[in-house]
DNA sequence: TTGAAAGCGTTACCAC
DNA sequence: GTGGTAACGCTTTCAA
């Protein structure tokens, strides 16, 4: 309707009017202008589904967020939204996004997009262990590309990652150069039962010169009260913190305040995962990390680039360092009364 | 493409197939049988796009997430997300997010969405005073509806947001049933420049028979802080606050925990605005609230109402009680050591 | 340099 | 009950 009404307005083919708005050359440059003054005057905007059908593509890319309540604390996915979108805004691309529970319905949600044709590619965030959203992708040969790192498939899958170790790395070298001795690493059980989960930690202690101390905590009950309480009998009694995901070092932050210990004097805390949760904190908690929104970012370029073809491949980002106020020369949490 | 196949596959015209997979009533049982089949048999799943530019709806809404980034520690966003969605994978419609900082190109995104009819409603969430979004939208008379409440158009825009003063009576009653005698409310002074901001406030301690203390701190620097210290020292000594925003409850509760005080011993604290922010605290803070996703799923299911034409109106939500660890019989901050 | 026509996959309006 | 045909608004191929 709309661009045969420039072409009646101007007595000119309706073929005419829509290679001179995409910029084809052949169209005198005389026509060319008459046409783009008469578009912008009337305020044309194209109709995308008709150019959707048209040449078969969807303009849009697809994100799924968990719906899983509470899992969210550290509202990550909204970061990723943003990367993603500062990423598309250029290139006219919508971005849809589905919010799915990890439970039965999800694969189904991951059909409708891809079956329905109704976005080109997708991002995967928080890769699992075994991810069924993955094998799917992989079967139907739909181009996507997962943030983060998914182990047990390292070669088939386009990924975009921190650089894990090299932020282990920074952390560590950066509590030594402030005097520890000895460091501490923590982790929830449940997110990663790999063998290797202490594998960067142990490396960069030894780079570093560091006794380090490996800590296992259950994610479910108060993982930090059980993380101070570990470090605070320790024979080894670690100076400082490195913490693997974001609500561990927010749990351990709180739990030291309520204990009247204060994070960056007592025990330095640096935290491998960005949030905005640590933002929050009063004072704000060191981070050795890439943020989201660049990781987004990132993922989405290298989708947007495989259209051209790319090999899959793990694509890793260097970590940043957020400077907050909870490290700093050692003090010392056990030689504290409790 | 596919109608088409499963038409020839079958000797049918691509009318009765259309017709038959929409479950129109004029196909015989036998053929629509046979039909359903063969399209389970290919997986036949409909182009979308085709489908879009036949009925000349996007069956698509938008959703725009401002991209200030800090703004989002309590995530709301992502839950507005969840609510909208929710809401619409029933009706098989898709969510468009955008991310726009409240600067100069938001409005030239809600232009593209809009104009380019790629959805066919929005969802617009956190107005502000001068909306020049909602102006666009009412101007251009686009199905919209606000999430939360905007002062200036009272009777022009379809809004959904929690009962305020409900909420406020809740708090403020429940502290009463505890046995405190004085409350304070406080809100930061950069959110709300009007005059009736502590009007519920008031209304609610006249009906409980509170004696109501109101607070207003300065948003940029710690509020918290400055709200525990007005505390400490006010004649009246409140041994209960009432916390208009999330972050400042947030920061309350941080600054009593460094002092080495304890929120719902020292001090009650219940906030009237829920985020994941706040469950992630141990204890857990008391929330009067209407939970943001369940707001998000209102305000869809109402923009899904409007296409029946419906007048637009302010529609108020009942808060609920989100039971924590802060709020309980009156301890009193100000007899405490500093 | 311009225009006519076909086609993208679907739905709706008729006629049979 | 069923099928042809047009239309949604655009892009592309091929002629002029």
């Amino acid at each position: 309707m709309s661009l045969r009404r420039i072409a009646s307005a101007l007595n000119l083919s309706i073929t005419t009017i829509s290679r001179a708005l995409a910029g084809h050359s052949d169209v005198s440059e005389e026509t060319r202008q008459k046409i783009v003054d008469e578009a912008k005057r009337i305020g044309y905007v194209p109709n995308e589904m008709a150019r959707r059908l048209q040449n078969g593509r969807a303009n849009a890319i697809g994100f799924v967020v968990p719906a899983d309540p509470g899992a969210d604390a550290s509202s990550i996915f909204l970061q990723h939204i943003r990367g993603i979108w500062s990423r598309l805004e250029r290139e006219t691309l919508d971005l849809l996004v589905m919010a799915a529970s990890s439970g039965c319905d999800e694969l189904s949600h991951y059909r409708r997009l891809v079956e329905g044709r109704r976005v080109d590619g997708m991002i995967v965030s928080s890769p699992r262990q075994t991810d069924e959203r993955i094998d799917y992708l992989l079967q139907t040969r739909f181009p996507f590309v997962v943030i983060g790192h998914d182990r047990s498939r390292d070669t088939a899958v386009m990924s975009v990652e921190t650089d894990f170790s090299a932020a282990m790395r920074m952390a560590v070298q950066r509590l030594r150069d402030f005097g520890h001795r000895a460091v501490a690493c923590v982790e929830s059980e449940a997110t990663d039962a790999s063998d290797d989960r202490f594998e960067a930690f142990r490396a960069a202690c030894l780079e570093s010169g560091i006794q380090g101390v490996e800590l296992s905590v259950d994610d479910t009950i108060a993982a930090g009260v059980a993380t101070t309480a570990n470090l605070m009998q320790h024979p080894v009694a670690p100076t400082a913190l490195v913490c693997k995901s974001a609500k561990l070092a927010f749990d351990v932050f709180q739990s030291l305040q309520s204990r009247g210990l204060a994070a960056g004097r007592d025990l330095s805390i640096i935290c491998l995962e960005d949030s905005p949760l640590l933002r929050a904190c009063e004072p704000g908690i060191t981070v050795v990390s890439q943020s989201a929104d660049k990781l987004a970012y990132q993922a989405t370029d290298t989708l947007l680039q495989m259209r051209g073809g790319l090999e899959p491949k793990r694509l890793f980002v260097q970590p940043e360092l957020t400077a907050g106020n909870t490290d700093g020369p050692p003090g010392g949490i056990s030689s504290r009364p409790v």
